[in-house]
DNA sequence: TTATTTATTTTAGCACCTAAAGTAAATCAA
DNA sequence: TTGATTTACTTTAGGTGCTAAAATAAATAA
């Protein structure tokens, strides 16, 4: 009698070090390029030992590989160091980017290098849930078969939204770029697409692609305010987004500034978006000012423009609704400090266009707002506005998700390409 | 020639296992009072026969002690259960409460029980930091000299505040029941009684203590406004208090009603602490109504008790202050949903005599201020107020930081009483 | 050409965990 | 009463994963 059974018996199954070890690896080589096997080991506070032994694996899974002996190094006395690096065709992430009557398709490589980015204009506003999965399905398939030649895999998919997404469920509970709540999502693209499927709130990844930068490294508490047609917020706790219960926390836009004050899109009064958002500053300054025609409910980038250059012209009124924008504003961050102490916060957005007109006014806000004691060493800085931010953090979320189940895959199936 | 270090040569030192399953155990067993092998097991995701070792390591060091088999137990088929329990006098914890001209002092067993309790009236507001020092280290020596008899040592000693503490420096950043400003005390008393010193938030320990309860098991994300002199907060993400970058996050009672309001003792105006606090409450009615004489700045619980009589009552003005705290109340838990999303509100503290003259204003306000998808899902109740449990939530508090510490120095010195 | 230096790999051994086998202590059933 | 059964606890055997130290590799310096 032969068991063929016994060779995988399958002894102790939470022992997670080697696991996190090898994730440890992948995520230091992702975010400091080529490293040797010994800087590994001192970066992640394990032996060079267990690097040789993790990289082993890595190379025999073709995820890394080594850098040729022939490019150029560091010099020095004895051995030279073999650096490792990652094999960016190891696997691929897409993201995209939904805003309102605009989608961005970026594809990222293992090594978290962009590939490929378009941007389409679209009627989101106007689509159904399945004109909105067809829309996807459509723009996601044309970039792999255009793109993905020579990767291994599709690793998984992050959709960057403005709004209240619930990642549990995979749905969109609500976004200005629809016209619809609660919009099923995840689960139809990861059936078609065979990958995990995140869905992130626009906010968080670019909170997560300022994390990563330096001049950031030791806020482990920061605070993102995206300004643009509406006004979102990330907060990041230890570094890590907080979403809340129903993942509709850090609503800024929807906090109050004054009680029975200006209309917001919510439905609601005195909320900081009514006042300091491009659709409110617009619609203030359409009741004084000449302005460029135009859809004033969404307000096009010239529009916006516009206005503000009045505002930075000295034009009084102006200068009297950025003003007004600001100390709204200022309100809403004392409030913010407050609650989160937070290490930093940052303003970005399209909306940053304004901040020179609003600066003064926030700052003075919150200054009669907030005893010294509780602003504490808190930084209130903006940040200028790139609309590619977005994506580059989805594919970094997206990486990070998707490195354990790209670990498990190569284990089972090595080299054999899947796509589509 | 004899090698005398060989034997204590230092392998691995980063697998935690055995640390973290040790103490999952402790803290099992103080949960759930004494639980057998088996089930040690089967609640913390680990072999019986991992228990087996790990419980024969703490029966030696005297942390635990099986049951006398005696005992009535639940029988059934099979050999019975051996249930294993806290030694009670392995260690103790003393948590001493500092508010406003009152100062508690409790101590606790290593199985978490409380052992003694006492109260003690104090003018705190003119105190210097050194008679602070003075004071805490006598209240504590006495307490030891009475109560610490067989315990084997003093494990450590949480110091629970009301205001702004910095765990990190050890010093009382602000207090109300203080008329100083960054008061280190953490070092001194460490030093005074070689054992470790918290510093918590009064609120933080209550968080705690709610946190435990059944009702609020599956709540990570637990926010409790204690209501009282002034109004403190805690927010409890994934079951643990948020600090912020100085420790001053969660300062509900200073973020904003109204811009240009009511003057707060913080110096600033329009805090919710302006309207919905005890001396805000109190200095609103001394205007138009007769009230009981004292120190109508920190009025007394009689002074309270009579205001809020009256507004239960239906004195029109009373009704009308409460009513105006509940809205301002109201706004501000707008913020904290819209900010936190938390799954439950608790609104506790002596305040909460109150409640209910303030509870209708205070859900308008909310409906007024939020959209139901901000709601969310998350539940608002109030906790009806006992003072104890602060003290309650820093013995936990301390027994749970300082278990560590307790299993190292029982691996050392076995046996050896060293109180005082 | 040899010594030195640094990187990587191999070896030996510890700590920990688990499954399975063994032992203990009760109830159930005749 | 006695054996079968059931459940709890302990012991044994074996596997993973890590580290320190030794061995090996590959360069520079003298």
């Amino acid at each position: 009698m032969i068991n063929i059974g016994d060779a995988l018996m399958a002894f102790q199954s939470i022992d997670t070090s080697r696991h996190d070890n090898t994730l440890a690896v992948i995520r230091t080589l992702r975010e400091q390029g080529p490293v040797a096997r010994v800087d590994l080991g001192a970066l992640n506070g394990i032996s060079s030992a267990t690097v040789t032994s993790i990289s082993a694996e890595l190379l025999q899974q073709g995820l890394i590989a080594e850098q040729p002996p022939e490019t150029p190094r560091p010099s020095g006395r004895g051995r030279p160091k073999t650096l490792i690096q990652l094999a960016p065709e190891a696997a691929c992430v897409v993201c995209i980017k939904l805003s309102i009557n605009e989608i961005q398709v970026v594809v990222g490589d293992f090594a978290g290098q962009v590939r490929h980015s378009e941007h389409h204009i679209v009627s989101t506003l106007t689509l159904t849930a399945d004109d909105l999965a067809a829309l996807l399905e459509e723009k996601i398939s044309a970039v792999c078969a255009q793109q993905l030649e020579g990767f291994q895999r599709l690793a998984g998919i992050c959709l960057a939204v403005q709004g209240v997404v619930s990642s549990q469920s995979g749905s969109i509970v609500w976004s200005p770029a629809l016209g619809l709540r609660n919009v099923p999502i995840s689960d139809r693209l990861a059936a078609r697409f065979h990958c995990d499927v995140l869905l992130e709130n626009d906010a968080n990844c670019i909170a997560n692609v300022l994390a990563g930068q330096p001049a950031y490294a030791d806020c482990p508490n920061l605070v993102v305010i995206m300004l643009g047609y509406g006004i979102g917020m990330s907060v990041l706790i230890n570094g890590v987004p907080y979403l809340g219960a129903n993942g509709s926390a850090a609503e800024f836009g929807h906090s109050k500034y004054q009680p029975d004050g200006a209309l917001c899109a919510c439905g609601r009064r005195g909320c900081i978006e009514a006042y300091a958002s491009d659709y409110a500053l617009y619609r203030a300054a359409a009741e004084h000012l000449k302005l460029p025609t135009g859809d004033s409910a969404h307000p096009s980038e010239q529009q916006m423009q516009a206005l503000t250059n009045l505002a930075i012209q000295g034009e009084p009124e102006a200068q009297r609704i950025y003003a007004e924008a600001g100390r709204a504003l200022g309100y809403g961050i004392a409030n913010v400090l407050a609650l989160f102490n937070p290490d930093v916060v940052l303003i970005t957005g399209s909306g940053v266009r304004g901040f020179n007109a609003m600066q003064a006014a926030m700052h003075s806000a919150i200054d009669d707002a907030l005893v010294v004691e509780l602003m504490g060493t808190t930084r209130i800085e903006s940040y200028a506005w790139d609309r590619d931010m977005t994506c580059m953090g989805g594919i970094a979320i997206a990486l990070h998700a998707t490195d354990a189940q790209t670990l498990l895959d190569s284990q089972t199936k090595i080299g054999s390409a899947t796509c589509l």
